[in-house]
RNA sequence: GCCGAAGUGGCGGAAUUGGUAGACGCGCUGGAUUCAAAAUCCAGUUCUUUCGAGAGUGUGGGUUCGAUUCCCACCUUCGGUACCA
């Protein structure tokens, strides 16, 4: 019989914590403020899965290695709780959104609970709450209600923008904006009111503009990218084109320097601040027009070599680019028509990682205005048409992708910089004396920049530019869960933000989840919601799921306040976040957003700090195993067909013709091995599962179901449909979630925590492995049979522990808090190990080494500390009280083991005194008598002692 | 394709201002205890070996007295790639 049951002291003390709200934080305290953040979760169907807990767990043992350090500690927990998983569940069961978000979070909360977190639940926000919504669509409707002045790189009110239009037009404006023309004031004054509002829409922080959806005809819904597979939706596998769409949008583009800059800063790691600089991608060039031959039109190209302008043989436009369909010719039309076609087929990734060169002529010639000669423009789909101007000059002389496809194609080039005097460069190096460049021959390239910028300028075909590979934030989401945009159009069709009395604007009850006409949300089938009873009518899309997460860490400082989004004492107070937490895989969406937004609002003075997450640290993600099917992209007489892997291979089917799809884990047999498979059973669950699929055909070796029906090829009676497995991040769209629940109940919630933090370094990636956790389970077992006997008995007494313990203890100790800090989690539980072991040996139960020892290991495992502590004649809560501190008195060293190397490998040791000098170390290790045969017939030639590390010698 | 990260025993991993490779744990092997098992405890466990030693941290090179750690090239896996969050 165990001395201690892990599931009532895991209960007790709970009830405890609750009852005394031992984590409930203040807002004003005497103590400094520490704001420890995790990245909330998406409360999923599936439940909180193993992978969420392994920051939640390191971040509150900071939290409460922090408040034992003695500060006052924000460490809150909210959900994220608007997004498409809900809507997608709602179709397909029929239950509302409203009330599976409501379950989720429900479940979530027991689970995170069930994980002893030290988080102040008072404070918990919900994204699809009105009351926090409200305040999601009022930052809204204040960047609707801004625009970005460059000049002093802030944001201003629009009105302001608006009095300067009347005064001197747009052109003096430092704005940052997506207008193309230019007006004067009198232009500007003799404008209808619908034309005024349009020009300012384009100067607006949000906006709306043509963008591009992933449209599936078939299933009339705009799909995420997440729901398209190879092409095809995922739901029915039909194929996905790409459609033009109205859309808001957000002009982060215009935070890009002040984003970048500001990287340098904050400590986050260099491989995120390395992301999200490259995620911006700053870069300095040139645009310039080109006129294109018998048309009006020109066409603008952003380029960042304009000292190759020479070498440009012929232009590239983006398939999707707006004068395509103008300058095509007719003999063109049918060819571009095809390829535009082929083009929207494809979703941007697939044309990224296209490596052959595609593209068509589309018959019009524009000319270079350097040469004054005739290049022919083309489409390809290597040019993409939200970067730069989605139009380039191509230089198949200095660029890879130009050269490609020129090449391919039989174009022109033309060498414009030799670069003889530098062997080691290649095309994209900006080094080499122009050639064949007219007034630049024999510049340098980096002069030649500066002077084919001048040259343009002159000319008056463009100016010196610095572009940035980030695009501004599509926002719109043809959808119902989500913030409905704060939005109403008056009978002109001028869009007008609610004011602050008007919000929230609440999403109005449906049963219908299905897309309206045209895609269009669901929204726009609640025709008396759409309507409103003044005439107007309201935006129907709403916002996606990073709205909520782009200023969460804001509410939790107040979550109650009703008058602000949060008032300026908290915020004062509480600032920033000091250490966040949180998932890689968040590293440019949620991220750049939540700075953009308080950047936003510092412009605003609404917070006191530019950034919004001092410190961050990365998580790596517990992997699982993905189980897929394969499913034919061809039908079979109408019917979609699933084939069994090991047929597909035996038939040598291509994967050309497959599509992965994945499936619940729960269905499959075998799972995580090799021979995983389905059998009927589980193609009955997987047909429930996805009711599109209930006519499918499903083959394997042994024959095949169909309708509920197995039909044996041979003698076979049963399907072993095997699935294709691959090691991927567990996440509900994956389907291959595993609950901690079943861990906890048999294990305990300490040793679950434990466990998580023993399986590596927080930051790296793993697949998740229950085996193992008995060394985490028989460690704690270890840990409090040095406070209580085998039958119950207490163990600790007040004698004068051996120095021994003491020096145990103290490294420990050290050792402990250096890893805390250091985020290293599971060389801590290494040392507890260690220590334990080494403790138990001694038959150590002094309460002054135990005590100590409880005390170090409260962030650790909250549980059975506070329970050993109470039985240690401790009042309230370990976790109020102070963290040991090192003795350095009992950390001396009285001597050095040293590994003694010949040519660096170790031949033997020598122990000797710490205080030994390297003189009395080397003749020591030279006379050892192990190390004589290493010397035989050789000659030292060198000798290398480090104190307190080791000793080298080199023979020869 | 592009950006970022990782690759060390059968497995998770430890060790980096360049200094004993494999800490700690799982698993496995042997032993103790037991009528037997569970549990517990003890010992062993990178590979090869002629038992002297030799090889070894994804692969191939380089720098160094000494490289898991630094440099160059490559391979593989994972995350992101703008509508999963």
């Amino acid at each position: 019989m165990s001395a201690i049951n892990y599931n009532e002291i895991d209960k007790k003390w709970k009830d405890f914590w609750d009852k005394n709200q031992t984590y409930k934080v203040e807002d004003i305290s005497d103590k400094p403020k520490y704001y420890v953040l995790d990245m909330f979760p998406y409360p999923s169907g599936s439940g909180l899965h193993v992978g969420h807990p392994l920051g939640y767990i390191a971040s509150d043992i900071f939290s409460r290695y922090k408040r034992m350090k003695g500060f006052n500690v924000l460490h809150p927990m909210g959900f994220d709780a608007f997004g498409l998983p809900a809507e997608e569940y709602a179709i397909q069961k029929g239950v509302h959104p409203a009330d599976s978000t409501a379950i989720n979070v429900k479940r979530y909360r027991e689970q995170l609970d069930s994980l002893g977190f030290s988080f102040d639940w008072t404070r918990q926000v919900n994204t699809s709450d009105p009351k926090y919504y409200k305040w999601t669509q009022w930052i809204f409707t204040e960047l609707y209600n801004h625009y970005f002045d460059t000049q002093i790189q802030k944001a201003r009110p629009i009105e302001e923008l608006a009095q300067q239009f009347a005064l001197s037009g747009n052109e003096s404006v430092t704005a940052a904006n997506s207008q193309e023309e230019n007006f004067s004031a009198d232009q500007w004054r003799s404008m209808s009111e619908v034309e005024q509002s349009e020009i300012l829409m384009n100067y607006r922080l949000a906006y709306r503009k043509t963008g591009y959806v992933n449209w599936c005809e078939a299933l009339g819904t705009v799909l995420a990218n997440d729901q398209i597979k190879e092409g095809l939706s995922v739901r029915g596998g039909h194929p996905v084109t790409q459609k033009a769409m109205n859309q808001w949008y957000l002009r982060i583009t215009a935070y890009a320097e002040r984003m970048l800059n500001d990287l340098d800063g904050i400590a986050w790691s260099d491989a995120l601040k390395t992301i999200q600089k490259n995620w911006i991608g700053r870069s300095e060039g040139a645009s310039i027009e080109f006129v294109v031959e018998g048309s009006e039109e020109k066409i603008e190209v952003f380029t960042t070599r304009p000292d190759t302008i020479f070498g440009a043989t012929y232009m590239v436009l983006a398939p999707l680019h707006e004068l395509v369909e103008k300058l095509t010719t007719s003999d063109q039309k049918e060819e571009v028509d095809e390829y535009v076609k082929y083009v929207k087929a494809k979703s941007e990734i697939q044309r990224m990682a296209e490596k052959e060169s595609t593209g068509k002529f589309i018959g019009s010639y524009a000319i270079n205005p350097f040469t004054n000669e005739k290049i022919p423009i083309w489409i390809g789909e290597y040019v993409l048409k939200d970067y730069g101007t989605g139009a380039i000059m191509a230089v198949p002389s200095d660029d890879e992708r130009d050269n490609a496809f020129a090449k391919k194609f039989g174009l022109p080039i033309i060498q414009v910089i030799d670069k003889s005097e530098y062997p080691e460069a290649d095309m994209s190096d900006k080094v080499g004396k122009m050639i064949n460049s007219g007034f630049m021959n024999g510049m340098e390239a980096k002069d030649a920049i500066k002077a084919a910028c001048k040259k343009v300028e002159e000319l008056g075909i463009g100016q010196a530019r610095v572009n940035y590979k980030m695009r501004d934030a599509n926002f719109s989401r043809q959808r119902y869960w989500g913030e409905p945009f704060p939005i109403e159009y008056n009978s002109n069709g001028i869009p007008l933000a609610l004011s602050l009395e008007e919000l929230p604007l609440e999403l109005p009850h449906t049963e219908d989840f299905k897309p309206g006409a045209a895609g269009k949300s669901p929204l726009a089938r609640i025709e008396n919601w759409m309507n409103t009873p003044e005439g107007k009518t309201r935006e129907t899309d709403v916002m996606p799921g990073v709205a909520g997460s782009s200023w969460y860490y804001l509410r939790y400082m107040d979550p109650h306040n009703e008058d602000a989004f949060v008032s300026p004492e908290k915020v004062n107070y509480w600032r920033d976040v000091d250490l966040y937490v949180g998932g890689s895989e968040h590293a440019v969406a949620h991220l750049m957003y939540a700075r953009f937004w308080h950047k936003f609002l510092f412009d605003k003075g609404r917070v006191p700090t530019n950034e919004p997450f001092k410190k961050l640290i990365n998580q790596g993600m517990i992997q699982g195993v993905i189980e897929f099917v394969y499913l034919l992209k061809e039908k079979e007489n109408g019917h979609s067909k699933f084939i069994c892997t090991k047929l597909a291979k035996e038939m040598n089917i291509s994967m050309d013709e497959l599509a992965k799809i994945p499936i619940l884990i729960d269905y499959v047999k075998d799972y995580g091995s090799e021979k995983s498979y389905l059998n009927m059973e589980s193609i009955k669950n997987f047909i429930n599962y996805y009711p599109s699929y209930k006519d499918a055909i499903f083959e394997c070796g042994a024959g095949t179901f169909h309708q509920g029906n197995f039909t044996p090829k041979g003698d076979g009676t049963e399907t072993h449909l095997f699935t294709h497995s691959e090691v991927g991040k567990m996440s509900k769209s994956k389907l291959n979630v595993i609950n901690p629940d079943d861990i906890i109940g048999q294990y305990g919630t300490d040793c679950f925590r434990m466990y998580e933090m023993f399986l590596g370094p927080i930051e790296q990636s793993k697949p998740w492995d229950t085996n193992g956790i008995e060394g985490v389970s028989k460690f704690l077992k270890k840990f409090s049979s040095l406070y209580v006997g085998e039958n119950g008995e207490w163990l600790i007494n007040d004698e004068t522990a051996p120095k021994e313990a003491h020096k145990i203890l103290n490294k420990t100790i050290q050792k402990i808090e250096k890893d805390i800090l250091a985020f290293s989690m599971n060389t801590a539980i290494s040392a507890f190990m260690i220590c334990v072991n080494d403790l138990k040996k001694l038959k150590v139960h002094n309460r002054e080494i135990l005590q100590p020892l409880l005390h170090l290991m409260a962030p650790f495992a909250p549980f059975i500390t506070d329970e050993l502590n109470e039985r240690m004649g401790g009042k309230g809560s370990i976790h109020h009280e102070a963290f040991p501190v090192v003795n350095e008195e009992h950390l001396k060293e009285d001597s050095f083991t040293y590994p003694i190397c010949v040519m660096g490998k170790k031949r033997a040791t020598l122990e000797m005194p710490s205080d030994a000098s390297k003189e009395e170390i080397e003749t020591a290790a030279k006379n050892l008598p192990a190390m004589e045969k290493w010397f035989e017939d050789k000659e030292i030639i060198k000798t290398i002692v480090v104190p307190q590390k080791m000793v080298n010698f080199v023979v020869k």
